[in-house]
DNA sequence: GACGGATCATGACATTCGTCACCGAACAAC
DNA sequence: GTTGTTCGGTGACGAATGTCATGATCCGTC
């Protein structure tokens, strides 16, 4: 291992797949992988002993998520770059790993090749984005909800009554109303749910 | 290849895992790789000239699921076995997978050589499911819904309104809400959003 | 300082939804 | 041949939801 060589840290609750990208990253000589984890707390005190040059996250893990994972390193390791892998390629995660200080973001439909080039060019402090997400994230455009009405959109998707979101929003009924019949007409849909399920698709809740 | 050598056909959407689960099913000397699609439909098409003893399918594929791709393979290639990979385990999943004629079941957080004892498994006829996953399909029994409020409440998972339920169903308003009334008690939720989230978890829409 | 936007609220109204009672037809099981 | 189940339907009632008008406060901008 000379100074060339980039110590990478996977984290993956899939194991299949994690071992998988491990397999195909040490076949390229200059990579090496040097921690592997199926969550995102164990990632994080992974990362504080073996100090990876670049942390492979996946966006969907049980526990803490890979942008929530990529924040904390960012504090806690600031020379350790990060990029998100996701089966889930939708242009609000892009987003909001972006914000997040995450400098590299792939669906899992590349190839091995992308994957080690992506790597490589996180480590050396460039970004890489993958092209189709990104046209379309710009494409999407940002979202059209404010804070709060994203916020009562969220608690609503999962199909809780206006009371319960109310109270968990420490809302008035009548507010969350306000919210959801706002956020309905921007997104469009028909009502609350399809709302939920149109602001999911476009990474917005 | 010998004639103990087990032909493997590989269908992923997901480039990165299927070039790695091809990788690591290389490694093993009696398993060579034959084939690699990542829709169902091209599954179909490559499995016609390949002729693999053994499917590996993964459940979410754009266009024919890994299911549907099973039962057409056992119609035409009755003698290639097939098995499920997925992201997702969920107990109707793994049930309506069995009832296609399919041999092996695994979620994607299983090891590389747990993929590999499958593989063998199916190709020698016997069946490989995950215990976790078989343990989880036996605890949660059997959908409690009719075919119709199945039906009904998997159009109704949409956000759709009951009239575009009633529409897309052939039924009338009335009696589409009577099924989602029904649905929703013996699921018990809330209501039919909830419903629709709890029967989709259970895998029986 | 005027203006616009975001936040939070109330009240009123029509529509939709959830539930119940009840009905009939088809069909398999006893 | 009765019984039970599923399927399909009607009508009615109360609860929940969607929409609108209106108003208050706060905050950033021009």
């Amino acid at each position: 291992m000379n100074d060339r060589t980039v110590k990478v840290l996977l984290a993956d609750d899939e194991h299949l797949i994690r071992g998988a990208m491990a397999a195909l990253l040490e076949l390229e000589d200059d990579i090496v992988v040097v921690a592997q984890a199926s969550t995102g707390e164990e990632a994080l005190a992974l990362a504080r002993t073996a100090e990876p040059d670049v942390a492979v996250l996946d966006l969907e893990m049980p526990g803490l998520d890979g942008v929530s994972v990529a924040v904390r390193l960012r504090e806690e390791l600031p020379f350790c770059h990060t990029m998100i892998v996701t089966s889930h390629g939708q242009p609000g995660h892009l987003k909001r790993a972006l914000e997040a200080g995450v400098r590299g973001f792939l669906p899992k439909t590349v190839s091995a090749d992308v994957l080690a080039t992506a790597v490589r060019a996180v480590h050396s402090g460039r970004r890489y984005v993958d092209p189709q997400l990104a046209a379309e994230a710009i494409s999407a455009g940002n979202s059209p909800l404010t804070r709060r009405e994203a916020d009562v959109l969220a608690l609503a998707a999962t199909g809780a009554p206006v009371s319960e979101v109310a109270r968990r929003a420490a809302l008035s009924p009548g507010t969350v109303r306000n919210y959801l019949s706002s956020a309905v007409s921007k997104v469009g849909g028909a009502n609350r749910h399809e709302a939920a399920r149109i602001a999911r698709t476009h990474g917005w809740i």
